[in-house]
DNA sequence: ATTAATTACGTAACTGATTACACAAATATA
DNA sequence: TATATTTGTGTAATCAGTTACGTAATTAAT
């Protein structure tokens, strides 16, 4: 069968095709039981036949559709004379509706069809192995704690991750590694001068200090940076700067990958502390420091003007 | 939730809404992974990207859409330069569909989404106790074996069954007895002279010589009837006659229910065999006979002329 | 007490499917 | 070979839902 080949993509179509199926035969059973009720007034006339007087947008909250279709089953189930509508006195808004007479009586005549209709179901449900009924009520409880959407994206980010590696500097990201810092700082603030020293001369400035630079490559191609900077050991053995992601790769956690790199390598040089300075505007930014364990510190002195937070990290 | 109490016989609108709630979520899906295809393309798309140049009516019947449908996807498609249509040469009726370089790019371009998808939905499924997907796949299968409207109507038969009850003849009943058997007579042949003698005379005619007639009533109303014979023992010990069943009262299994009481008050009375007449134009009645054990036999004299058939049940 | 916001509801337009129907091309039949 | 039937396709109308929007009544806020 096609859709045992074509994959979960289709799960909505064969959800939907499934369902025409079910309900055209339920039009010929309403038949059968010479119940003058459509399929598609069911909900409606079941939630109608359980308390008195409901208006348009409690059945439709009820129910779960939209207001204008309840409106309209209301309307044709009222010609149908299933049910009447009468104002409200106390708000002239509301259309309270209650089954009629004949209403109530097909209340009464639909239970045997009601039986009959569930047993059947059960009875053939309980030669599968997998309950359809149960089966829908498990995946409407998982989309309604994480949405099909939000699985995929983590789907997707997590295969990305995997194509995202992690590499030392070399001369050949020079440029890169400029043009990533730049672009963010471009954004919310504006260059400074510790900028143009640090990343126009990275390898006197950072590495010959005894720092270290590390760049996120996906697909081969530069997409984020860090560095670990050496150069004010009084405050911490050393500082995380210059994390920067390029737009077209957020959300892939490729901050995490770097952030997880470079407190690597200064655990491994036997660092106590990592040292850190930003900017509250940097949302993300500070999320991910706090989830790594960074805590907020004060009154060190800095170098620029952009700090409104400084944080450390105990190794 | 609403739709666990309201039963299975809404399965239907709640299929539907799940379908909906899938086909919203993966309308975002396409967008996040930058593929332009509608979901509702989907089905059509994957069929075109397996093989090469399939016609309207081919593609419907493999992705179980109407062909109106296929047909206006693919003009849909077509306009968003997916796929490109061409005439066949040698049917001029037929126009066949294909993948343009840039249908086959998205083709290449989806791979991703599709893989994500699988897995993101498997591993929801893998959560649950019962798999939507595996129960849908078995839902079809049992659909297929005997759709929902025959499994309700048996149930139906079933429930309706319980409330015949088969009663020995009384004389209140002696209206009914005639009025039922001269109408199914009447329909297919012409009331005979025996007939008329059974009908008008119950108690002489069938009772007195040692035969029994038994009714069945549906909510205490006589909708059958038979009657066991003793007149012609020189060809068995009993003669099953006169059995009749109401239209209105049709498929529910009377007719069985009243042979067996016959059967079994023969079989009690020390029975060896019993005999019947009939005519193959009631297909259902020798239907129920052959099923019952009787067997076709031929050469007795018959005072009925619609009798074409004759059948005997050893005991 | 006005004004603004919210709520209840209906109408209109759209969506993704269907069935009904029309028509031409191909195939079967007399 | 002429005619009838079948097949492939497209168009139109319908169906069961949706979203978008307008309007009147109620409630909240200034």
């Amino acid at each position: 069968m096609f859709y045992t080949k074509i994959g979960k993509l289709a799960l909505g179509s064969r959800l939907r095709m499934l369902s025409e199926r079910v309900t055209e035969d339920a039009k010929n059973i309403y038949d059968l039981y010479d119940v003058e009720l459509k399929p598609k007034w069911f909900p409606v006339f079941y939630s109608l036949s359980q308390n008195q007087e409901k208006s348009i947008t409690a059945i439709a909250e009820e129910i779960g559709h939209s207001h204008p279709s309840v409106s309209k089953i209301v309307s044709e189930m009222c010609k149908a004379g299933i049910t009447k509508e009468k104002k409200d006195k106390k708000d002239g808004r509301r259309n309270l509706i209650e089954l009629t007479k004949k209403g109530m009586l097909i209340a009464h005549k639909i239970e045997d069809q009601y039986k009959d209709v569930n047993h059947a179901i059960e009875l053939a449900l309980d030669q599968t192995q997998h309950n359809l009924w149960k089966a829908i009520e498990e995946f409407e409880f998982l989309l309604e704690q994480k949405s099909l959407f939000r699985r995929v994206k983590e789907e997707k980010s997590k295969r990305e991750r995997e194509k995202v590696t992690i590499v030392a500097y070399d001369a050949k990201y020079h440029k890169a590694f400029k043009e990533l810092n730049e672009e963010w700082i471009r954004t919310y603030f504006k260059i400074e001068v510790a900028d143009s020293m640090a990343l126009d001369n990275p390898k006197e400035y950072i590495l010959d200090n005894g720092g270290h630079i590390f760049i996120a490559l996906y697909n081969n191609e530069p997409v984020g940076a860090c560095a670990l900077l050496k150069n004010n050991t009084i405050i911490s053995d050393f500082e995380l700067a210059k994390m920067a992601v390029s737009p077209s790769a957020q959300g892939l956690g490729i901050g995490l990958l770097l952030a997880n790199a470079a407190i690597d390598k200064a655990r491994l040089e036997g660092a106590k502390e990592i040292y850190l300075e930003s900017n509250t505007v940097l949302v993300p930014a500070i999320k991910l420091y706090q989830k790594l364990g960074f805590q907020k510190v004060s009154g060190f002195s800095t170098p620029y003007e952009r700090c409104n937070i400084q944080m450390i990290l105990k190794l």
